[in-house]
DNA sequence: CACTTCATATAGCGTTGCTATAGGTGCTAG
DNA sequence: CTAGCACCTATAGCAACGCTATATGAAGTG
């Protein structure tokens, strides 16, 4: 029931933390409990992690590089917008399975402390959703809809985790995963008057400058790309009023 | 620079402990803290309120008090997706205003604790899309509408409490919304391969089941009644696959 | 006046996160 | 082989935490 065996300290910390954390049904986890289950005394987690915080953040960031794992495993379908779907209940299944740290990872977000983690789910889906782009998928920039995307993402999953088990309804996932994609998707039909209707060369524009970016072409000067870029922009932003 | 006036102890605990955690920036407050600069010592707060928990609830409530007469003083506009996309900003700019209390609502959910303020708030925006259900603006029941359109602006919320304020961009909480709500709204072109293309059926089956709910009517005997909503429902639930 | 009830205060318990200090370990240098 | 030197861990304990057993005062009722 302890991990006394061979492993160094540090990784016994680890271990204990994340078990307790994983196991303690929301109730808060004692420096005096991981210290005895990992068979150590309280100065070795100071001396290896400087804070119980930094314990945490160390499962967290060990949780998060099996997230981003997971994310990476579906890469390539040649569907960008399908993978997208996929991230997404990728993202959902994750949070279920570890409810706990991922009430760390993305509930308690801080103004000042957390974005970190964020940031770099943020840039895992943008980095997809610019090839949705350069296939000219999209309707909006890859960053805006990634932040989009991810915000819903977030914000299904904590209401999934919020619910028991037993009221718990998938559909709701699917549902606004479904709308969330479909409202940065450039295949939606042209002359809806309200959301949708953007023109083509918005479309062409955010894939072009996305294919841009990519290729990190040099046909063109810093100055002069810089300034074609800016054109760009300002075309794929037209449609916000 | 205390409460010491002549308001009653209970009082001055809770406006304490609603200045303290309003302004502690993310940090712990304590319970010493709160009673000190309440003017009270430490079994006052447990007679009133049993815990400190009990006490942030007091706080919490009174905070989602102000939240629901914020949504409420918007209700007739005769639009009802309109009052949403207001229902929406004002949701926002409440987490906005009042992060850590919104925090305390909406971001340290737990399985077994919280979710009591969550569904007021979730049933606070179904009665409004019942209303949009009534007019026959709805592609999907109001309860599962409300769920996923609530989902998105926690998340989106939560998103922009984490961002600092100078970085904060409200677009991405217009953009979202919309999103959203053009999902769930029967005013989308038909044909749309993908996500619309619902059959007017539903959407008037939909209208018709929203209708029947709220008028309480006694055309049929209830047990008619209850057959009949179980084909509208059946209806209205038929292009999830 | 005696009596109950409610509200607040005194003092302190057990636990928390964390640390000053010291001791043991394995290494390379002389 | 010993001296010195990092490195790592243990003993013991501090201040702050949430909370409470107990006592005291104030207010209303017979």
């Amino acid at each position: 029931m302890s991990f006394d065996g061979q492993l160094p300290p540090k990784t016994r910390l680890l271990r204990a933390a994340a078990e307790l954390l994983a196991n303690s049904g929301g109730a808060a986890v004692s420096t005096r409990q991981i210290t005895q289950l990992a068979g150590v005394t309280a100065p070795t987690l100071y001396h290896h992690f400087g804070d119980k915080e930094g314990l945490f953040d160390a499962v967290v960031a060990a949780g998060f590089e099996e997230y981003v794992a997971g994310e990476r495993d579906f890469a390539p379908s040649g569907h960008p917008l399908e993978d997208i779907r996929r991230m997404w209940d990728n993202h959902v299944q994750f949070g279920l399975n570890q409810p706990e740290l991922y009430l760390v990872m993305f509930g308690n977000i801080r103004p000042e402390s957390r974005p970190a983690i964020v940031a770099d789910a943020e840039a895992l889906m943008e980095e997809m959703l610019n090839k949705a782009a350069v296939a000219g998928q999209l309707n909006v920039q890859p960053r805006e809809a990634a932040r989009s995307i991810l915000a819903a993402n977030v914000g299904v999953t904590l209401m999934l985790i919020a619910e028991t088990a037993a009221e718990r309804n998938l559909e709701l996932s699917t549902m606004t995963r479904d709308a969330m994609i479909f409202a940065v998707s450039a295949d939606q039909a042209s002359g809806t008057p309200e959301d949708s209707g953007k023109s083509s060369v918005v479309v062409a524009a955010i894939a072009l400058n996305a294919a841009l970016q990519a290729s990190h072409s040099d046909q063109l000067s810093s100055s002069e790309l810089k300034l074609f870029l800016e054109w760009l922009h300002r075309i794929s932003n037209s449609s916000t009023s």
